[in-house]
DNA sequence: GCGACAG
DNA sequence: ATCTTGTCGC
């Protein structure tokens, strides 16, 4: 197969369009979902979790992997292109669809304003937030590492996302609104799903799903 | 030209 | 992302 970049950066342009930034406190969310995706055997397959937990309490409703073969190259900007067809189809199988999608990876926060998390929000129609652990483009101001911390981080005077100290002493996480949500709310709630870890709780349980962690295979045995 | 660069 | 033990700091 053969890859036009030029294309499919038009075509991340034209997608950016259709994003929209909808401030919209939503108090009556109940459940919320989280993504993680890894790879198998050098790559040659991606492996992509999804996993809906009721909100305040973070109880796992249910989970999904989906595993295709890999049709895309790592490629900084275009990741999209690499993990949307895996997380999909993980998606499909959800029986309890969530109020609200946290996704691994940038929302707007990216050179064109269509990170993973904004490109899924539009395929899916869903409000989403991007939760990186580190960053793809943009600016900011170094601050302690206390929990809480948070500061802009900025494209030249434009603000596309926040750089949150989730946990003390851990490297920060770059949140940024992904799709039907805005800024604001896109902390607001990454915040509210913090348990003590660095990772929010839908993205933890993604991680530890997509990665048969500890967390996960104590889940498993327990039940 | 050079460095930066989600997962 | 993934391959991997011990180790340092909170």
């Amino acid at each position: 197969m053969s890859i036009n970049l030029a294309q499919l950066k038009h075509s991340q342009q034209q997608l950016a369009e259709q994003v929209r930034l909808v401030d919209e406190f939503n108090p009556a969310i109940k459940l919320i979902a989280g993504t993680d995706v890894g790879f198998e055997q050098d790559g040659t397959v991606t492996r992509a979790a999804i996993v809906t937990l009721t909100f305040p309490d973070f109880d796992v409703v249910e989970y999904h992997i989906a595993r295709l073969a890999t049709s895309f190259p790592y490629i900084p900007g275009y990741l999209s292109f690499r993990e949307y067809p895996a997380l999909l189809n993980a998606w499909q199988q959800l029986k309890h669809k969530p109020d609200l999608l946290l996704v691994d990876g940038q929302g707007i926060a990216h050179p064109r304003r269509l990170g993973i998390a904004s490109h899924l929000g539009l395929l899916l129609d869903m409000p989403t937030i991007g939760v990186a652990k580190s960053k793809l483009c943009g600016q900011y101001q170094e601050q302690a590492k206390q929990a809480g911390n948070v500061t802009p981080l900025l494209d030249k005077h434009e603000q596309i996302g926040w750089v949150l100290q989730s946990k003390n002493n851990c490297n920060p996480l770059f949140i940024s609104a992904g799709h039907k949500i805005s800024q604001t709310s896109a902390l607001h709630w990454v915040k509210q799903c913090l348990r003590g870890y660095r990772l929010p709780e839908p993205t933890r349980w993604a991680d530890a799903i997509a990665s048969n962690k500890p967390l996960f295979r104590k889940f498993k045995h327990g039940k």
